[in-house]
DNA sequence: AATCTTTAATTTGTATACAGTATACAATTA
DNA sequence: TAATTGTATACTGTATACAAATTAAAGATT
């Protein structure tokens, strides 16, 4: 057994994508390289090697000779990545609904159907979890890379969706997503695969928060 | 007049992009990060810079305390990176065609019908020219960021074309895809569009030169 | 002769010092 | 008082020194 041990690049880069995505840090916070550092203990080399890969994932803007601050988008922006990864999704189920192994889908099922007692917190791992199997399974590493990275790019928005009190509508409507599937379903799929993520955009402009 | 300087690292990034492109930096050759300082007279932050800018780009592998190489990807995977290019930008395509103004078109179509004298050299131009265009008029950013890193990712494989015989065959091609988008008809331009991407790979396959 | 161990050399990872530029604030002039 | 210029401060860009780790080689043991 091989550990892994991460540089502290890797690690800084891995804790602010925490904090990103769960919103500790927020949309549009200015932040310099020494802050980091102090935060992390670490010098400002791997610093701003972390910082360098928040940029590359989207979610961190570089002004040269002005500093780093995360990316707040405009509405239309995030609407804009959110059509974009509809999309790009949607292609890859197209590849992927014969390849994606029963079992996997069976088992998200039971995920699903199992998580009545807590639904707002798990949901999130469920709906994950769909999407990476799709992402998995789509036969191209390319297209794969590019879901993963449009997906890390907008978690940071996926957050408004769980306190939404139609929590249920939305459960039901990934349950019948996963039967389509199931039964190879391709259009039907599609169609509620494109609903669903279209959703993330709908509630987000519903709040209209940002 | 506000006169841009740009960085180091920048400098050597775009340098560096050039001579893959080029096909003078070979695919698989292994690069040590003092080799770049040397070759470039820097130091080692903005060198690293680069190369990081580089891996970002999915032109340069980086194995942690190993070393950075060119990517050297397996003809399966070029295959797959034409095919994610591919069906990626009919995507946008779709979106596109009816942003694009005509004149813009026009002017593309003048340059092609132009270049019959040195057809070799400008077509790629040509070639780049269209599908920026496509990029930037699909509606998208985060699409048009996406297929402008897929192209420059494809972009070391692309050389091979310039060579093949087919050359009148490829432009004649290429003229009717314009005139398609000028028609606005939607379908055979994409299925135009498909072919001419999928036609990369194919010359790639004819070679087997990986 | 082959294999395992240890050691040396090379190269990346990290820390830090220095230089240059942008921003903010103060001072001076119109 | 307003505007412009000068100055100080803070932060990024860059260079370099040091630490850690991997690779390769040399040596010893079986």
């Amino acid at each position: 057994m091989k550990l892994k041990r991460y540089s502290l690049a890797e690690q800084a880069y891995r804790e602010m994508l925490k904090q990103i995505i769960s919103g500790q840090w927020q949309a549009g916070d200015k932040m310099t390289e020494e802050s980091l550092c102090e935060h992390f203990k670490i010098s400002r080399t791997p610093a701003r090697e972390a910082l360098m890969s928040l940029t590359r994932d989207g979610l961190v803007e570089r002004q040269p000779r002005c500093g780093w601050r995360i990316c707040s988008p405009t509405t239309e922006q995030v609407y804009e990545l959110f059509e974009c990864r509809r999309q790009i999704e949607c292609l890859a189920l197209k590849s992927a609904i014969d390849n994606i192994p029963e079992e996997k889908l069976e088992a998200l099922k039971e995920a699903l159907l199992s998580e009545t007692e807590s639904p707002k917190r798990i949901s999130l791992q469920v709906d994950d979890d769909l999407h990476q199997l799709i992402a998995d399974h789509c036969g191209n590493s390319y297209l794969k890379n590019i879901l993963e990275r449009l997906s890390r790019q907008s978690s940071p928005f996926r957050y408004f969706r769980t306190d939404s009190d139609s929590t249920e509508k939305i459960q039901q409507e990934r349950l019948t997503l996963i039967e389509e599937m199931l039964n190879k379903n391709t259009d039907k799929a599609l169609k509620l695969l494109s609903d669903h993520i279209a959703q993330g955009r709908k509630i987000l402009e519903d709040r209209k928060t940002l």
